[in-house]
DNA sequence: ACGATCACG
DNA sequence: GACGTACGTGATCGTA
């Protein structure tokens, strides 16, 4: 410790709050007042006096607070920060708080009237780095990367960096070049120019960070990239920078830092100690803060070290705990005691579990398997929750790798699958899950068939898609059991991955010893449970319920069902694709090669932009943020105009339609066939699309080749078993049949009514009429109407003037009254509620929508025009899942089997005599799917194929 | 881990 | 010539 370089850590803890008010849940203390930035603050300045012993970590740590809203900036400029709203009103009271929670934690709080904490950061951090002292500044603000710098052994100074702990990314010399394209000592200069909407700094007018970091980066200076404005060539940036220097000087002097303020404690006072534990105790427990009170208790390690030791404990639990579904507030909740859960190892115990899960008649249920792929994944245990705490792990297939160890005692496979089924098949007793898809599939490969079910993911959805941004696991989004149980529950539940590690590494479930087994999987049925008090009646409350008990619950078994059905497909068929296409790209690379005159890796945008915009000369420039070159599609289309780049960009472009095939597709597929079924079974998420579609994953069997005639190609391995056919199912411009209804456009309506082709109408309306060049346009058209239209966007994608674009935009508007109003209600309703809805009641929600960034505000609302459609589409085919095998059983069709759904397509498998009696109920099923709860003023119409392959049927 | 590219509705 | 230029996805590759 004492040879350990002085590190002084400053943190902005004005700035912090913000931004954990806006990514924290509302959670309230027992007093009720709001404190969800508070608890954030707490945790991260945990981590933080936590990392003290760490190689890097702070030797000494002070949290820097703005007095209030005023500076002596608005001195020089009243207009400074004017721009700001007031703070949340659920925030305001949480300021004070942070102040406790800085005191609670011995820490020294600072704070000056007249002087922001960006002045005071840079004063203190200047002070330790002349000390030779490391600085450590925590916040992300752009200004405070002025101070960024390198140490200097030749002055004795310091380094000085920045943490930004929510994105837990260290912002050191190259971040900042990489953000600002200079210095640190010139930051100011570009911040000077191109001004900053938020704090109402002026800039100059039409310059943003582009211009701004290449004025400065060529001119080595605000003032001398000023002054180089009379000698420019005339334009509007000469223009805009000779009237605007004045207002560029204020500029200068606004975003300097302050660096030479009294320091009211010295940095040596700020050394960083063990924390007394007696007012951080009072502190946490005046706010509820259980979990981290209990890390406390445990030590001062993560909770996760601290607890895992305990062994699990057989046998305490007797019938206790309710479990009505009432939500419990968080403060009444125990928390979560992971030597609770009871590790069940005789069938005796095991019939105890079940009895009680019986008589609750409510019970969550986790299964642990041998993979994360639910078709080949192996039963290694099951775990069950009857209330908080009350928890237990049964393992079922532990050990075994290791021949030379003792197996543990578990239950037999078959005596305990014999014991669960009937109580997980009862009608009577409600199983919850968190993604009870994945767990239906495992269970029912060992031959039970859960029901009834809820799901805590899904629910979660339902309430809140859209919301949970930022944070993505792959299919998840926002929505996995861990990122829920911080949220919702304030806790964090042991990670797979302290559990069976990761890589290499890695050790199946079965491998982990029981004791820890049964603190991670037990944890995820008592955290199940939690969630669900917690969700179930929030869905009433906030009227999720019927888009959940209508549309999405009952498609769950549905789904999983489709999953287990799987595809077959040609193996040896997609090997022949692979094997043809290898031969072309590979005659196609060098053919390349040799117009380029040199060997490179085609399948490299940055090597292939070197080659035509460097070597070969082309014009077609540079974009993007990377500075690299772009390559795309689009680009080398319009490059192949000129003969002489269209030798190679059109052999480009052929190799990558077919290395695209080969990779993602024939070679891929094959690797996807279950070894056990002989198909391919692809994994839907039912929250993967914030608007309510399902997406594909492992593999995506919804974005299989169609466009073009080579791609079609891989359709026609996807084939029937023998005597079988496939049969696709599609509805016909569904997203153009609601928008019609939406919006109530009567001209729509009646070409829909009348079974007119829908583009050729559309041309009709707007250019007088149809030609294929017009119905082009008109279907161009009508696809930006549904996404949300700009003048630019279609303007891009017609290949016409703006001007242009907007008055084809009026048109469409005049000949269609309807959609201009449907747009601006839509906006003004998710402006007030901060969500759309379906026709159905799906909510998605659009946290960004009233975002000053015009970017992030104008994309939101553009997802927010496509979202009532995309979902109301995507809510119309899932409730015709849910009826379909219903419906032809009834008709006497038991051996038809849904495969596929592609958003607005079905396929599948049915014996051929099966065709003629099938395909009328499919239709009627599918065109119904509305009814009753929504009465369409439009037909749906569904274009029906069969054949011997996908590409066949349609 | 991330951006670029491209496959689908 | 500005922050940006159509909605929703997932897989693969090259590169940092």
């Amino acid at each position: 410790m004492s040879d350990k370089k002085q590190h002084l850590y400053l943190v902005d803890g004005s700035a912090y709050i913000f931004r954990a008010y806006h990514r924290l849940p509302p959670l309230t203390n027992p007093q009720g007042t709001p404190v969800g930035a508070v608890y954030g603050y707490t945790t991260m300045l945990w981590k933080l006096a936590d990392d003290l012993d760490a190689a890097d970590g702070p030797t000494h740590l002070a949290v820097i607070l703005d007095k209030d809203s005023k500076s002596f900036r608005n001195d020089i400029y009243p207009e400074y920060k004017a721009n700001r709203p007031p703070p949340p009103e659920d925030l305001r009271p949480q300021f004070p708080l942070i102040r406790d929670a800085t005191r609670a934690f011995s820490l020294p709080c600072i704070e000056e009237q007249g002087l922001e904490a960006d002045d005071l950061i840079a004063s203190y951090a200047r002070e330790a780095q002349r000390k030779g002292w490391d600085v450590t500044i925590v916040s992300s603000d752009k200004d405070l990367m002025q101070l960024v710098g390198e140490e200097n052994g030749a002055n004795g100074s310091g380094r000085i960096d920045m943490l930004d702990t929510m994105k837990s990314q260290r912002i050191y010399l190259d971040e900042v070049h990489e953000k600002f394209g200079v210095t640190p000592d010139l930051v100011g200069d570009v911040l000077a120019l191109m001004g900053d909407s938020v704090d109402n700094i002026p800039g100059i007018y039409g310059v943003g960070p582009k211009t701004a970091t290449k004025l400065i980066a060529e001119h080595g200076s605000l003032t001398a990239a000023l002054d180089s404005a009379p000698d420019m060539k005339k334009s509007k940036l000469k223009e805009r920078l000779l009237e605007g220097r004045e207002a560029a000087e204020l500029s200068r002097v606004l975003v300097t830092l302050k660096e030479d303020c009294d320091l009211p404690v010295a940095i040596e006072d700020m050394a960083l100690g063990k924390i007394p534990e007696g007012p951080l105790v009072e502190f946490l427990q005046t706010h509820g803060f259980t979990s981290l009170l209990k890390r406390l208790g445990a030590g001062t390690g993560s909770p996760e070290r601290a607890n895992n030791l305990n062994p699990a404990k057989a046998d305490k639990n007797g019938d206790k705990g309710s479990v009505e579904g009432n939500r419990q507030p968080l403060s009444e909740m125990p928390q979560v005691d992971r030597s609770a859960y009871e590790t069940v190892q005789t069938l005796e115990r095991l019939q105890e579990w079940t009895r009680r899960a019986t008589a609750a008649r409510l019970v969550a249920v986790d299964t642990e398997t041998s993979s994360l792929d639910a078709m080949q994944a192996d039963l290694v245990g099951v775990s069950l929750a009857l209330g908080p705490n009350d928890a237990c792990y049964i393992p079922l297939a532990h050990g075994g790798t290791d021949l030379l160890a003792e197996k543990p005692d578990q239950v037999a496979m078959a005596d305990a699958i014999a014991a669960l089924k009937p109580m997980l098949e009862d009608d009577a007793v409600l199983k919850v899950f968190q993604n009870g898809k994945y767990d239906l599939n495992v269970l029912e490969r060992s031959g039970i068939s859960v029901s009834p079910i809820e799901d805590t993911m899904v629910m979660s959805f339902d309430l809140d898609a859209g919301r949970g941004e930022g944070m993505s696991a792959k299919g998840i989004g926002g929505h996995g059991m861990d990122e829920l149980s911080e949220r919702h529950l304030g806790h964090t539940p042991l990670s797979f991955k302290e559990i069976c590690g990761t890589g290499k590494k890695a050790i199946p479930f079965g491998e982990v010893p029981l004791g820890r087994a049964t603190e991670y999987a037990a944890e995820d049925a008592d955290v199940t449970l939690r969630l669900y008090r917690m969700l179930k009646p929030r869905l009433s409350e906030e009227g999720g319920t019927s888009i959940y008990e209508r549309v999405d619950r009952p498609l769950i078994p549905v789904v999983a069902a489709m999953e287990r059905e799987g595809i077959k497909v040609d193996r040896a068929r997609l090997a022949k694709l692979s094997e043809e296409f290898a031969g072309e790209t590979a005659r196609l690379e060098k053919e390349i090669h040799e117009v380029a005159g040199e060997e490179f890796s085609v399948g490299s945008p940055k090597q292939l932009g070197e080659i035509l915009f460097e070597k070969m000369g082309f014009k077609g420039g540079r974009k993007g943020k990377s500075g690299a070159y772009s390559t795309d599609h689009a680009t080398l289309e319009k490059l192949s105009s000129d003969p002489e780049a269209a030798a190679i960009t059109k052999k480009v472009l052929e190799w990558r339609h077919l290395s695209k095939l080969k990779s993602t597709y024939t070679d891929a597929l094959q690797a996807q066939i279950n070894p056990y079924t002989g198909r391919v079974h692809t994994s839907y998420s039912l929250v993967g699309a914030q608007t309510g579609r399902l997406s594909s994953t492992d593999p995506n069997l919804q974005n299989i080749p169609i466009r073009t005639p080579i791609g079609r190609q891989i359709r026609e391995a996807f084939v029937p078993e023998d005597g079988n056919v496939l049969l696709a199912a599609d509805y016909s411009q569904i997203e153009l049949r609601l928008a019609a209804h939406m919006a109530d456009v009567g001209t729509l309506k009646e070409a829909f009514a009348n079974g007119e082709d829908i583009h050729s109408r559309t041309a009709t309306e707007m250019f007088g009429e149809v030609t294929r060049d017009t119905r082009a346009r008109a279907k161009t058209i009508n696809f930006a109407i549904l996404y949300g239209i700009s003048r630019w966007g279609l303007a891009g994608r017609l290949e016409v003037e703006p001007d242009e674009a907007q008055a084809m935009i009026d048109t469409y508007f005049q000949r269609f009254p309807g959609i201009q109003r449907y747009i601006s209600e839509t906006l003004t309703s998710v402006g007030e509620r901060g969500y759309s809805e379906t026709l159905f009641g799906r909510k998605t929600w659009f946290p960004r929508i009233k975002s000053k960034n015009q970017a992030e505000r104008q994309g939101s609302e553009r997802a927010a025009i496509n979202a009532p459609i995309q979902g109301t589409s995507a809510d119309i085919i899932k409730r015709a899942m849910a009826r379909m095998l219903p419906a032809l059983r009834d008709a006497g069709l038991k051996d038809v089997r849904m495969l596929l759904q592609v958003h607005d397509e079905l396929v599948f498998e049915l014996p051929e005599r099966d065709v003629a009696a099938a395909s009328p109920i499919i239709e009627r099923v599918m065109a119904e799917a509305a009814l009753p709860s929504v009465t369409l003023d439009v037909p749906l119409a569904i274009d029906i194929g069969t054949g011997a392959s996908w590409d066949a049927a349609h």
